[in-house]
DNA sequence: CGATAAATTGACCGCTTGGTAAAAGCTTAC
DNA sequence: GTAAGCTTTTACCAAGCGGTCAATTTATCG
């Protein structure tokens, strides 16, 4: 048998390079729609086309395969919130920012839901990336969404809530497909769904519903 | 051994009705924090305080507490939607179904989650009720909330994706919650979130935000 | 009380699970 | 070619799982 483990090894082969990656993909699958303790490293690895023995010769355990996981979703994900810029016009930041989320929504569901899964059993992995990176990353744009309320530019609201609704309504189209397309009927599941939600978001967080 | 399992009793006893709730209480506090998979029968019956063969003469499988818990939720959880009134006046229908639903995110985060799970996970048990009552309901209201754009007493707007995100923004603080707290801190993490919560969702959804 | 039914439990079972051991193939560099 | 190391697989294990059985304890009611 190998000594360095894939995991030890400093320099990856090619293979390894390949192998990882092609694992790491099928485990995104697999724990995107099962969760942690739903996926079974069977499902992995029937899903990346190997044996389970040879599963585990690239990840010590099947945390390990999600710890990576999570890591690097955790970082692509907030990519936009980083893209903010506080030197930009307010209207179309905060537009651009909704478009960019729901385009991940659409685009990446498995990571959305990947992250929703942990968020929901209680985030026992990242806590600490939540209430570090995280916490600072959205500490620092909210304080340019209140320096915009407070140059006139935008009403003034709690920036936090305001982050949070975009959130939670731009995944909620990834995380809640399901229930999303059962509302909506064959009719409006499709595609087109999304430029409905995009030209609804626009409005609701520019306009809101105007009651007279 | 008595022959009539509580599952196939029609006249149930006072303790079959006492342990039965034991055993949903138990169950919720279980399936919300760790889902379907998550969680096991020892875990069950440790939190119900009785032995697994004891929860399982009550229970039949562990699907059937799964099964009974949300449906009960489901039922429930509609709840707000259904009081929504065409006869009444749209910003304060509006406003008090937000509330109600911001309401129960707060004091029923578990029925939530277990919900969150459920969905999630592609909603395998319940595919049904969500194309069946949840979606005529659904139907039903969005119908209310045309009618009231067309009277021009509130903005056009797609009616699903206003209930898709007042669903969202709401549950989002059940569902989401660990994250919550992280990002908001110690400071703005304990009860009055819900209250900034309420007056951002409120503005948000009436105003929006106003951008120049 | 005594009898009958309901409630409870310890022991157990078969299956799945994450993970290991060891040996057999396969690459690569000299 | 061949030796060294990298990759893959077959066979396996111990623990955890949902669920059953049979026996015991407890409640109910005349």
């Amino acid at each position: 048998m190998a000594i360095p483990r894939a995991a030890r090894t400093q320099r990856k082969t090619r293979i390894q390079e390949e192998r990882q990656e092609l694992i790491l993909e099928a485990a995104l699958d697999v724990f995107s729609a099962s969760g942690f303790r739903g996926s079974t490293l069977d499902q992995i690895a029937e899903a990346a086309g190997m044996s389970k023995p040879n599963l585990l010769y690239y990840f010590r355990t099947k945390e390990a395969i999600h710890r990576q996981l999570i890591d690097r979703v955790l970082t692509t994900w907030l990519e936009p919130l980083r893209v903010f810029d506080a030197a930009g016009d307010p209207e179309s930041e905060i537009r651009s920012y909704i478009r960019r989320k729901l385009e991940m929504a659409r685009d990446f569901p498995r990571e959305s839901r990947l992250f929703a899964n942990e968020i929901l059993q209680g985030a026992p992995h990242i806590e600490d990336e939540l209430k570090g990176p995280l916490k600072e990353l959205v500490d620092e744009k909210a304080e340019v969404i209140r320096s915009w309320a407070r140059a006139g530019k935008i009403a003034r609201c709690d920036p936090y809530h305001l982050i949070f609704s975009i959130w939670s309504t731009t995944q909620h189209y990834a995380d809640f497909d399901v229930q999303v397309r059962a509302v909506l009927g064959q009719a409006n599941s499709g595609e087109g769904r999304f430029e409905d939600a995009a030209r609804f978001l626009e409005a609701l967080f520019m306009d809101g519903l105007r009651v007279r």
